[in-house]
DNA sequence: GCCAACGTTGGC
DNA sequence: GCCAACGTTGGC
């Protein structure tokens, strides 16, 4: 039972070029427990994964990862650096992080108006106002959407 | 760059 | 355990 979900990153911090280039990474960083709790729980080793620029001009969905791992200790909040984290204890970690590996790119990139502008979108979590988490789940069917979409030309 | 929302922090 | 202050997010 494959499921989907979409992570957000800033293409100017992580893009999916960026992620094309190294073929897989791993999600470091991640400081909210709503996402660590999905990424430790929920994401499983084949689920597919929507990535999506966050302030980027203009946001919106850009490429198809794969979860290669499920959730393991982020190392990242051991090491002084922008994720340190003094309370995570070594023994017993507080964040997690899988890695995902580029699957493709989107033929073009289906911008977050597109997404709110489309009926059968309704209620995709990253449409909604202040939805921030940067994991989230997305339902099969607007998953599928949004690859159709993004085989049609962009809207004018 | 603005700013609203919301999660987190920490004093009490 | 309340809650004000603070930091972050992220579209605009």
């Amino acid at each position: 039972m494959v499921s989907y979900w979409l992570i957000k990153s800033e293409p100017n911090v992580y893009s999916i070029d960026d992620l094309e280039r190294d073929g897989s990474t791993h999600w470091d960083g991640v400081r909210n427990y709503e996402a660590r709790n999905t990424m430790r729980d929920l994401m499983k080793r084949g689920d597919v994964v929507l990535f999506y620029h966050s302030n980027a001009k203009p946001p919106g969905a850009v490429g198809i990862a794969r979860v290669s791992k499920e959730g393991y200790p982020d190392h990242t909040a051991f090491i002084q650096g922008k994720y340190f984290d003094p309370k995570s204890d070594p023994e017993n970690p507080t964040w997690v992080m899988v890695d995902v590996e580029f699957d493709e790119k989107l033929p073009r990139l289906v911008s977050i108006s597109e997404l709110k502008a489309d009926p059968e979108l309704e209620g995709m979590p990253v449409t909604l106002p202040f939805q921030r988490l940067s994991v989230q789940p997305v339902a099969k069917r607007h998953f599928d959407r949004v690859l159709a979409l993004a085989k049609k030309p962009a809207p004018a």
